[in-house]
RNA sequence: GCGCUUGUGGCGGAAUUGGUAGACGCGCCAGACUUAGGAUCUGGUAUCUCCGAUGUGCAGGUUCGAGUCCUGUCAGGCGCACCA
């Protein structure tokens, strides 16, 4: 009977899902595996070939581990909130939630097909209001909380403390500031937005709303004026990863610069926790080091310049450090070595310094600068670095040489990071050098030997010199002089904070994340406006459910869609969400119209999954402490930057909470690669309907059309299906190659619609069955590598499954197997088989166990081994790859129970075992000839056996021999000499 | 510019601690069975001047022996990018 692929995939599939196979439950006396997708967006175009490439490498792995023993989550669900069914709404009128609905069924369809072992009773969407109740209220958890690196005087006694710092509740804040205001707050490292300074009765003359803003520099869900990218085209504010190049990732929109108001979320606090907490878990270097960039630790110093009187020239000591009156402003830098070697000064534009150092004399100057920094977008500053600045007209004294440094503003210096303000060395800085040069402005070398003629020398490496310079009369006790950089720097930052002129700073790149969406499709934050207030909406009353709306579109005054919301609005008293009609700003007020982005819903769906159900806590203290974390997370290498910090973020702050047990969710993490397109072309001569072979075009005027590659089968096309294809290929004519056959171009390309070389699992499942396109796509290539979609290999993999049916079943279907002892021979095979596959899996080396395989059917094929212990163990390996293959075998093994839970196959070192052993002889590391041994030789035996061997007599001619090398069971090196 | 990563047949890709480079699959060639083959089976398939030599991007080095280790260099992919 032949492999019915059709009728034992739907039996199984069916099957499983009657007997809820794949349900789990916590078991606490099984140790536990927890093993995660990203789960997806549920796109329109439904999943093509790409999708399951993770899925099913997650898949085996997870059968695999269940049949070694553990208790394996293995859940799905889906990303639900999201653009694209936003603006298919706009366009239709059609709501989301139908498109996002349908979506999600056609999704499921397919992903149901493929076989995958996931627990369908924990699935996840995160536009439920069950679901996104628990993002609405860890936001709230975020509202009321601050982080600092050590607990405050007000903090409960005894309290844990952990050593980079943790979120607090705002409580411990609030009593801190009633009785000390801001005083001493800096030493316990409390991260703000920016540094504020009031006094005990300062803070109680407040009154609610002054209090409400200054708490919003602590907290870490505040809402802040910020800079934000502003994308009219789609009427929302984006993150910095959704922008490239200054457009939109979705829909090319341009983006500029804008002040609004929005909620953030203090990612930048938990920073040195983010990059901390990398070394502990097992990702892949570039993906450790792709956030390692983005968090961008600085270890640096922060260096008082005080700003001259115009008078002064060079200063002495007294009058530098105690001159009255005089304003001082902060720079950062890493090189806190070449403080000898700054001749100038730069400010960002936007920096607030501007205006008090700009003198009336440069007032023009300075302002028409300003003005044209403004007109550049952020997209011309990103393309072009030129070298654009000013004069302000003060100077700044440099406090280790008393030189008076003039005071530059330039673009080059960003206001976001650091202090804004920095000196310049342009020695040793090539944007310094660039700017010293082209304004003329001197240029100090303080490294020995540094060439600096042409650019700068940048490298912290080198023996200082002109630190100060032999010319220059020292302003200080203090010299740099002979050392190197790392020591200097050092020597430099402890003078510096002995002196109190500055500090040793640590300054971090991550930016706060913006949290906040002028979009319908998101979750509704559970806030309301209580004369001007942001103020939650109590916990008991979560989820705040998104209301309806008629248009999706922003309002006509330009506030976000749910501004058309008509029930939208809060009863205090009633504590319900009633009419907008009845805001009277008494009891009843307007609800928060922004919603929240994308990645808010993401971040902490896997401790969801863990209790999907529970209404009383996003997850039970039981569940959370029998699942733990995630122990192995598959998934694209494009979130490095998004979902993959916010969520370590979130669960962070969960852990800080006491919510989740552990600091870090994704304990280890495999990138699966891209699968790529791979396009096929036809070539139209020009001005013709006439279409010529790909081996025929030389010589022809040709156009290359990209053709449906679901008509092309091993680069030749179908002619007749090409006719019916389009209409205007209907009276297409050929010119074939010599075959008869039209052979079409390819090139790989990304999988998309419009280059008609999307290849949807459907069909493959359809045409050759789930079983192989499982094997298929992991014999393909090393998971984590990005590779073109190519169904010509695929018949291998098929031709594989048909030969193994053959192998395991006779004629009439049943079973293959006699109970007698296997043979030598055929444990060895299978041994070889199981040593090879248990190793390969751990590693995800999914490829070479499938060739593993290959290799130990062809042996036990000639072997003509029936053996049901064999076939047995044969199953049970085969199972995590081709689970609907290997429960028919294993029910027609006369197995009832399901083959998931089978013990996997022992591996046994005797059958491994040889009589004798082939050793290579080689002379001088040259393999010649091979030669036989008994298997326990010895190394001496071996060596003798060798060179008395008539063959070594004819290499060994006019030679004599130094040394015999044997590597027992591989070879044995003749090292000769003349 | 900085960081990460990858270079092996016609193609996808194998190769524990350095130990016969090219497993396995595709493709191709030959043969068998067939009315037929995009079915099945068997054998072959790195290159060359083919008893022999040369071969893992290139140039060196360490070693009895290097795809693997070291130094330099070139090329592709990805990430960050005026971050002081």
């Amino acid at each position: 009977m032949e492999y019915n692929f059709r009728e034992i995939e739907k039996k199984w599939q069916q099957k499983w899902v009657e007997e809820k196979t794949y349900k789990v439950a916590e078991d606490k006396s099984k140790p536990k595996f927890y093993v995660l997708n990203m789960f997806p967006y549920p796109s329109g175009a439904g999943l093509h070939v790409g999708h399951p490439l993770g899925y099913i490498a997650s898949d085996i792995y997870a059968r695999y581990k269940r049949l070694q023993g553990f208790n394996v989550l293995n859940p799905m669900g889906y990303d639900a909130y999201g653009l694209p069914a936003e603006q298919y709404a706009i366009q239709t009128g059609q709501h989301p939630e139908k498109t996002t609905f349908q979506n999600i069924d056609r999704y499921r369809e397919q992903l149901d097909k493929i076989g995958f072992s996931f627990d369908w009773d924990r699935e996840v969407r995160t536009c439920a209001p069950g679901y996104y109740k628990w993002t609405q209220w860890a936001f709230q958890k975020m509202f009321g909380s601050f982080f600092s690196k050590s607990p405050l005087p007000t903090s409960p006694k005894g309290e844990e403390s952990h050593p980079a710092g943790k979120a607090r509740p705002i409580e411990e804040l609030i009593a801190y500031f009633e009785q000390k205001g801001t005083e001493g707050l800096d030493e316990f490292g409390v991260a703000q937005t920016e540094e504020l300074h009031f006094t005990a009765e300062e803070w109680k003359a407040m009154n609610e709303k002054q209090q409400s803003d200054v708490l919003m520099n602590y907290r870490i869900a505040f809402m802040g004026e910020t800079m934000v990218n502003w994308c009219a085209g789609l009427g929302t504010v984006l993150a910095n990863d959704e922008v490239v190049d200054g457009v939109s990732v979705r829909g090319g929109f341009p983006v500029e610069q804008k002040k609004m108001r929005q909620w953030c979320l203090r990612v930048s606090a938990y920073a040195q926790r983010l990059l901390d907490g990398l070394e502990t878990i097992e990702w892949s270097d570039s993906i450790k080091e792709t956030q390692k960039n983005w968090i961008g630790r600085s270890e640096g110093a922060e260096i008082e310049f005080k700003i001259a009187s115009p008078s002064a020239g060079r200063l002495s000591p007294s009058e530098g450090n105690d001159q009255e009156g005089l304003e001082s402003f902060t720079i950062f830098t890493t090189r806190a070595d070449t403080m000898f070697g700054v001749t100038f000064m730069v400010l960002a534009p936007e920096s607030e310094l501007v205006e008090k150092v700009t003198t009336p004399e440069q007032k023009a100057a300075v302002e028409e600068y300003i003005k044209y920094v403004k007109g550049r977008t952020e997209r011309e500053r990103m393309i072009d670095h030129k070298v654009t600045g000013v004069f302000s007209g003060s100077y700044a004294i440099n406090p280790f040489t008393g030189e008076k440094n003039p005071i530059w503003i330039s673009e080059y210096v960003l206001a976001g990071y650091g202090t804004g303000a920095i000196m310049a060395v342009p020695a040793h800085d090539s944007r310094d050098y660039a700017f010293a040069k082209h304004f003329n402005l001197p240029i100090i070398p303080l490294i020995e030997g540094a060439d600096i003629s042409e650019e700068s020398y940048d490298a912290k490496e080198g023996i200082v010199c002109n630190s100060p310079r032999a010319d220059v009369k020292p302003y200080i006790d203090f010299s740099l002089n002979g050392l190197t950089v790392k020591e200097a720097i050092a020597a430099t930052k402890k003078y510096v904070k002995e002196a109190g002129i500055g500090r040793v700073k640590v300054n971090y790149r991550l930016r706060d994340a913006i949290f906040s969406r002028q979009r319908y499709w998101g979750e509704p934050f559970p806030v309301y406006y209580k004369n001007g207030i942001p103020t939650m909406i109590p916990e008991e009353c979560l989820p705040i459910e998104l209301p309806e709306v008629d248009k999706f579109l922003p309002t006509e005054t330009g506030e976000p869609p749910l501004g058309n919301a008509t029930v939208w609005a809060w009863d205090e008293v009633n504590k319900k969400i009633v009419e907008n009609t009845k805001i009277d700003n008494k009891t009843v007020f307007p609800i928060e119209l922004y919603t929240m982005p994308g990645f808010a819903g993401s971040s902490a769906y896997y401790l969801r999954y863990m209790d999907p159900h529970n209404n009383e806590a996003l997850v039970s203290k039981d569940a959370d402490e029998y699942w733990q974390n995630v122990d192995l997370y598959v998934g694209g290498s494009e979130h490095a930057t998004g979902h993959l910090i916010y969520s370590r973020f979130w669960n962070k702050f969960l852990f800080d909470l006491g919510v989740s047990c552990k600091e870090e969710p994704f304990q280890k993490l495999i990138n699966q690669g891209m699968i790529q397109g791979r396009s096929n072309f036809v070539y139209r001569i020009k001005d013709t309907n006439t279409f010529v072979s790909y081996d025929k075009k030389d010589g022809y005027d040709v156009t290359p059309i990209h053709v449906d590659v679901n008509i092309v089968s091993a680069d030749v096309l179908d002619v007749e299906a090409f006719k019916a294809w389009r209409p205007e290929y209907a009276t297409a004519e050929f010119i074939l190659n010599d075959e008869g056959k039209y052979i079409c171009g390819w090139a790989v390309e990304k999988m998309s619609k419009s280059m008609f070389n999307v290849v949807n699992p459907d069909m493959i499942v359809e045409k050759f069955g789930a079983d192989t396109l499982r094997l298929y796509e992991m014999f393909l290539g090393p998971v984590e590598q990005s590779k073109p979609w190519d169904t010509n290999g695929i018949d291998g993999c098929h031709r594989f499954l048909k030969k193994l049916w053959k192998f395991m079943t006779n004629e009439d279907g049943t079973i293959n197997a006699t109970d007698g002892a296997a043979s030598k021979e055929e444990l060895k095979a299978l041994h070889t088989l199981i040593k090879k596959v248990t190793a390969d899996i751990e590693v995800f080396s999914y490829n070479t166990s499938i060739a593993a395989f290959m290799v130990c059917l062809n042996e036990l094929t000639k072997l003509k081994s029936t053996s049901r212990e064999v076939k047995e163990a044969l199953t049970i390996l085969l199972a995590p790859f081709c689970p609907h293959l290997a429960e028919e075998l294993w029910h027609l093994l006369g197995h009832t129970t399901t083959v998931c839970d089978a013990p996997w196959p022992a591996f046994n070192e005797d059958y491994m075992k040889e009589d004798s052993v082939k050793m290579m002889v080689a002379f001088n590391g040259k393999a010649r000839f091979p030669l036989e041994f008994p298997a326990d030789v010895s190394k001496e035996e071996a060596e003798k056996t060798a060179l008395a061997d008539p063959q070594s007599a004819k290499w060994m001619e006019g030679f004599t021999v130094a040394k015999v090398i044997v590597v027992p069971g591989k070879m044995i090196n003749v090292v000769l000499k003349k």
